[in-house]
RNA sequence: CGGGAUGUAGCGCAGCUUGGUAGCGUACCUGUCUUGGGAACAGGUGGUCGCAGGUUCAAAUCCUGUCAUCCCGACCA
């Protein structure tokens, strides 16, 4: 490709709507174009870029078996109601209605329209297992879209999804796309982890998530320092490490606490550490309210109390919920005297005369003991790990990382086949539905995600395998004849060699020329100047070390290729 | 949805307090000159000041409403 005839907008400053390393530089390189909040035109070099991405996404998932198709992007409502989800989802679905007034979607995932279409063609067990995928734009209305194309409203996925007869090939299927999955990062040169999940909305029985570990991640890894655990912060498990103390059980007594509602605040004023409160949730799980009992210290985690009640969906109560459930106001919560049930979590179970909420306006009450003043329904494990933790593999402790999420596989087991009467009929002629699975990569993610964990001050910093040209060629002087003809031929041999170079055979200064192919981080670059080429030589630099050799003209292309390799 | 902020040229910003000819840098166009790290000089193009009302002789500026965008939170395969 050469420069001048390619359109590579690059910006010498950053639009003041990019706060996020990935966002600011692929503005500034001239990859993307916000259209609308969360949406985004695809400029050519971040095409480049996410076709390179999808490529390998492609060949990894034809290599383990999985077979492509596309399904439409707009789906109709009847199928989202089959399934049930049309209510469930909520106002993440983008819905509209067509002409004559029939409900629509745009879909953000493709579990329902998966499921018709197999449900309409596979009636034998002989045919099993399948596993049919797809690279497509999804839409899911984002709350609050943000971090450029992180978290976009329109983006790139591949989704996949396997078809099987029994639980054992259910197991298989998921295992082998686990392994596609560690190949696909691998390819894409990018540093990544694999965690326990939760299920979320999607629902089934187990999940993984693979992380690519960067400091600007919006999601906290729970790993362990001597084993391989490793979850997703609200799925890390929590060990009853507790021993509850011996010590006498003081009497109970109401302190005033005029204007500390927090823990911190409440600690602050009654001079005593935070691990010595329990605070006091109240939340409405589905058309219920319940207390949930952490310690101060701790956060309480939603997913798991959500996972412990199986319930659909569990928020924080109302202030006027407060109130009804309590008869106090909010931020003096407290379990005596609760008109819910309350929960305690293992921490909490093993604290003795702590301090609690009195469920009056600005008083707390301290030494409150459960088993003598109030009684947990149930102790369980209700919150947030925190580094330091017990692992609850091997006993080793957590550290947190941080990662963004590129890809999520689950198991779903028969959730939509069964609720979209999606059958087989087995060896024995029986009816079955099929045991799925869905697996999902987030295409314009990994683009974005790249560039987080590969950047410096100049800019970009592309794996080779993602790199939109693995070599620039920069001509100095491209109205010199001498280092123009050279320039070319080196181009072409590179061309031919396969490794797409760009050549910039702009007039512009050195400076332009060298900001630019560092701002869009091209590994390579082959310098053509006067002043060596009267050595004969040529200079080859390498974007992320930045180390520059001066290599005779005739075997540079030669010198490229070796770096590239040693680069990939 | 709660809290905070911002909308003035492609991009980055000033002007608004105290109403009176729309400004700077960069980018872009033309020319001269220059060419190994975002050159210099000269001349130019480009803006209904987010939108709609209101106040006023007069509104980018004051008032009201509205829309959009970003950040924090809540939420989220």
């Amino acid at each position: 490709m050469r420069y001048s005839r390619f359109f590579i907008p690059t910006l010498r400053e950053v639009p003041a709507e990019a706060e996020v390393v990935s966002h600011k530089l692929m503005l500034r390189a001239g990859m993307i174009k916000k259209l609308a909040s969360g949406v985004y035109n695809y400029l050519p070099l971040g095409l480049i870029v996410i076709r390179k991405v999808e490529d390998i996404v492609r060949r990894c998932m034809n290599e383990a078996g999985a077979i492509e198709l596309l399904m439409p992007s707009v789906q109709p409502a009847e199928l989202w109601k089959e399934s049930g989800r049309w209510n469930y989802y909520g106002k993440e679905l983008l819905r509209i209605k067509d002409r004559h007034d029939r409900e629509f979607c745009y879909g953000p995932t493709h579990e329902e329209v998966i499921t018709d279409v197999v449900r309409s063609f596979i009636s034998s067990y002989k045919n099993l297992p399948i596993n049919l995928y797809q690279i497509q734009t999804k839409f899911r209305d984002e709350v609050r879209p943000r971090f450029g194309l992180m978290r976009g409203r329109e983006f790139m996925m591949k989704d996949a999804y396997s078809f099987d007869m029994d639980d054992a090939g259910a197991n298989i299927s998921y295992e082998n796309m686990r392994q596609a999955y560690c190949r696909i990062f691998e390819a894409c040169g990018l540093k990544y982890k694999v965690v326990d999940a939760d299920t979320g909305s999607i629902g089934g029985s187990f999940s993984h998530e693979f992380m690519v570990l960067a400091d600007t991640g919006e999601d906290f890894v729970i790993s362990c320092d001597s084993c391989d655990y490793s979850a997703n912060l609200e799925k890390a498990v929590c060990v009853d490490e507790y021993t509850k103390s011996a010590d006498e059980l003081k009497p109970s007594e109401d302190v005033a606490t005029p204007k500390a509602k927090t823990v911190e605040e409440v600690a602050n004023f009654l001079n005593i550490p935070a691990a010595s409160i329990a605070k006091t949730m109240i939340v409405r799980v589905d058309d219920k309210l319940v207390g949930i009992m952490v310690r101060g210290d701790h956060e309480m985690n939603m997913a798991k109390v959500k996972n412990y009640f199986s319930a659909t969906t569990v928020e924080l109560a109302s202030p006027e919920e407060i109130e009804e459930a309590t008869g106090g106001p909010m931020g003096f919560s407290g379990p005596v005297g609760m008109k819910v049930p309350v929960y305690g979590d293992f921490a909490v179970a093993a604290m003795v005369n702590y301090c609690v909420g009195a469920n009056l306006k600005e008083t707390h009450t301290l030494n409150v003991n459960h088993g003598r003043d109030f009684e947990f329904a149930d102790v369980d494990d209700f919150r947030n790990a925190n580094p330091g933790d017990k692992c609850c593999k091997c006993g080793g402790k957590y550290v947190i990382t941080k990662g963004i999420e590129v890809g999520h596989i689950f198991k779903l087991g028969t959730k939509y086949s069964a609720a979209m009467n999606a059958n087989f009929l087995d060896s024995e002629g029986k009816r079955q539905p099929f045991i799925m699975g869905c697996y999902g990569i987030g295409v314009t993610r990994v683009a974005a995600s790249a560039i987080e964990q590969n950047h410096d001050e100049k800019g970009i910093v592309w794996p080779v395998q993602l790199a939109p040209f693995k070599v620039c060629v920069v001509p100095l002087a491209v109205k010199d004849e001498d280092v123009m003809k050279n320039a070319e031929t080196i181009y072409k041999i590179l061309n031919d060699m396969g490794l797409e170079p760009l050549l910039d055979d702009r007039d512009e200064r050195a400076g332009v020329k060298f900001t630019d192919a560092e701002l869009i981080g091209i590994p390579v670059r082959v310098t053509i100047g006067k002043k060596t080429l009267e050595k004969g030589c040529v200079e080859v630099t390498v974007r992320k070390t930045g180390t520059t050799e001066e290599v005779p003209v005739e075997k540079c292309t030669e010198r490229v290729a070796e770096l590239i390799k040693e680069l990939s």
